[in-house]
DNA sequence: ATTCTAAGCAAGCAATCACTTGCATACAAC
DNA sequence: GTTGTATGCAAGTGATTGCTTGCTTAGAAT
């Protein structure tokens, strides 16, 4: 097990870059948050910015997707959950991402960091609907990256703007389902015909 | 006309600021780039933050909308049109953009700027794909606002995050006008039965 | 010719920051 | 008991940063 200060270290370290970026956090600001003297910071660390890489590493990307099955069954329903828990954890890391997203054009470690569990998301949801394509419930041409695209910047947008200017966004409590509905609405599927299967039997 | 030494100390201002945010930009810097005297900053605005404040209104947001017509007549290409400039805009402006969101949080003056253009931006959008559901393109109940915030949204992190992620986007090229198709269908927008209206008469 | 204004230049100030050094302390292993 | 390791504390270093002061210069207006 980690040593309990290196962990503390990494938390304030988060914390604090969260909300004030690299450049806004200091050494000094660490310690004093993890309850830690600021050599310590140096001696376990080496430097700021291999302390505050090893901090994104570790408590960025809590990238559980979860939520999508393997194979669809009722596709509405079920992306509509997963875009409303996507855009949880979008809205519980924005003030990270908004942060790595300044500081990558510099530092191009930052990148790496969201983009892993970028990565992971869009696979997920690319597999997902695919196979939404391939069970049948909307044609074989779809575009699904594109939809897929589109679902999954209209949650990051929402999740990172939302916060500035609100009356921009449709009410947050039913946004994700509603775009989940019109991301597979405009891959031609018709939530009339494919509705609760054991109604139809 | 406003003398040429202000809009020298703005224009590297916002250079700057677009490359390093807030706390990266030094007066220093802004004075070299300027090919002026600190001390003229100081004489000029007064303060730092004060200067840059005012570089983000001047250079901020040239926001031509643009393109979307009062009445549409092929929605799709009208929008695939937009959708293409919007996108253009954007990534023009996508360091300044990345930077004022991670500003934000801390300096509500940087909240206004980018606010403004997407206030002109998300009201024309709205006001057309409305028109374009009056017009009888589309079914009555169609949710529009929803769609409008989607296609934005898709618009808004291609255009901040594709730089990082490539692989995580369909092609650049094509993209905004099949953002702009999937809208239109996502509301039940035939295309066909609307084509080329000349060959319907 | 005098005055006014805008700008440059040199120097510096006080604060902050990342980082270092030297030394003391506590605790666990052997 | 001795040794080793992890941490604390006090102090300080050199660099940077926002901002100021005092003085000079150039040009335009009167």
């Amino acid at each position: 097990m980690a040593p309990p200060t290196r962990e503390q270290i990494l938390a304030a370290a988060a914390k604090l870059y969260a909300e004030h970026g690299f450049r806004g956090t200091t050494t000094r600001a660490i310690a004093e948050t993890a309850g830690v003297n600021e050599v310590t910071l140096f001696r376990i660390f080496g430097s700021k910015e291999t302390l505050i890489v090893e901090a994104m590493r570790a408590h960025s990307v809590p990238v559980h997707v979860g939520t999508l099955p393997e194979v669809p069954v009722d596709p509405q329903a079920e992306l509509a959950a997963w875009a409303l828990q996507m855009r949880k954890v979008l809205v519980s890391m924005r003030s990270m991402i908004r942060q790595a997203m300044s500081d990558a054009e510099q530092n191009p470690e930052m990148q790496r960091c969201t983009q892993r569990g970028a990565d992971a998301t869009v696979g997920s949801l690319r597999r997902y609907l695919d196979c939404v394509r391939d069970e049948g419930f909307i044609a074989e041409g779809a575009e699904t990256h594109a939809a897929g695209a589109m679902l999954l910047g209209a949650l990051y947008h929402d999740a990172m703007s939302r916060e500035f200017m609100p009356h921009l966004f449709i009410p947050a409590a039913t946004a994700p389902a509603i775009y989940a509905r019109l991301c597979l609405q405009s891959l031609g599927y018709n939530a009339a015909a494919h509705a609760p299967q054991r109604l139809v039997s």
